[in-house]
DNA sequence: GGCGTTATACGAAAATATTCGTAAAAGCGA
DNA sequence: TCGCTTTTACGAATATTTTCGTATAACGCC
């Protein structure tokens, strides 16, 4: 008979929360009914079903929600970078025997970045490079 | 009452099929016990367990497996920059909206990379930066 | 060949994630 | 205020992932 619980939360969002997650970062605040529109388009997700998961992410503490303004209003509760940041570290740690450098180049060779960002990333690796 | 069966694979392999891929990788070929000796002492997880990812994963036609020897040898069915690729591809379209870039920089800001792997990625900056 | 050990197959419980229906609450005009 | 629309709350079916127990098969040795 199976068992072992095993109650280990690796505290990473699931993938349709970090797609709200998304939209929320994007804008700074939004409503379900905003969430939704740009979802359904992309994805096909039904009204009630992003309302849910915007509320089960309250509940987790992903989002903060403020119910003064009628339609009530979201916002993610970490900033964007934070949670990025624990997205790529488990990855990092899962698939990419915890190198950086690999995953960078594969994500640099995906798709043409704009010429800042490239010109962001060199001067990373100049401080990366030269510490002295 | 709900419905809406949804059948959608994104065709990414889940959390723990990536941990067993890894190993995997690292490897070109291990038996169940060679990888359940690695991952029960980083994660803690039983040898029937991953035997059992490891069905599964092979049915999947994620993994290949050689019966003809004896303690059955398992290999990843895809190589691994092209399983990598997949995974950056939904991060990147799930929580960086499609910028390689901030991805990139995320990944190196996280650890220190070999400095070899610094020289890499600047080569390929070099590339994207001077197409002409 | 018989026996203890290791390996594989099979099945299913438990935990988690995803999807909505439905009903109650809140707003809004007439 | 009454009825209609929009928004929220709630609960639950489904699907997916993770976890193993147990049973069977294959080996290795004596």
């Amino acid at each position: 008979m199976p068992r072992r619980p095993r109650t280990e939360t690796n505290g990473k969002p699931t993938d349709s929360e970090c797609t709200i997650l998304s939209v929320l970062w994007a804008r700074d605040g939004a409503t379900v009914r905003e969430v939704f529109e740009e979802l359904n388009a992309s994805h096909q997700m039904g009204y009630t079903t992003v309302l849910k998961f915007m509320q089960i992410m309250t509940d987790k503490g992903l989002l903060t929600k403020d119910a003064t303004v009628r339609p009530q209003v979201y916002r993610a509760a970490q900033p964007r970078q934070a949670t990025q940041q624990r997205l790529v570290k488990d990855l990092l740690d899962r698939a990419f025997s915890g190198s950086p450098g690999t995953l960078a180049l594969q994500a640099l060779a995906m798709r043409k970045s704009a010429p800042e960002e490239l010109r962001e990333i060199r001067a990373l690796l100049d401080t990366l490079e030269a510490p002295s």
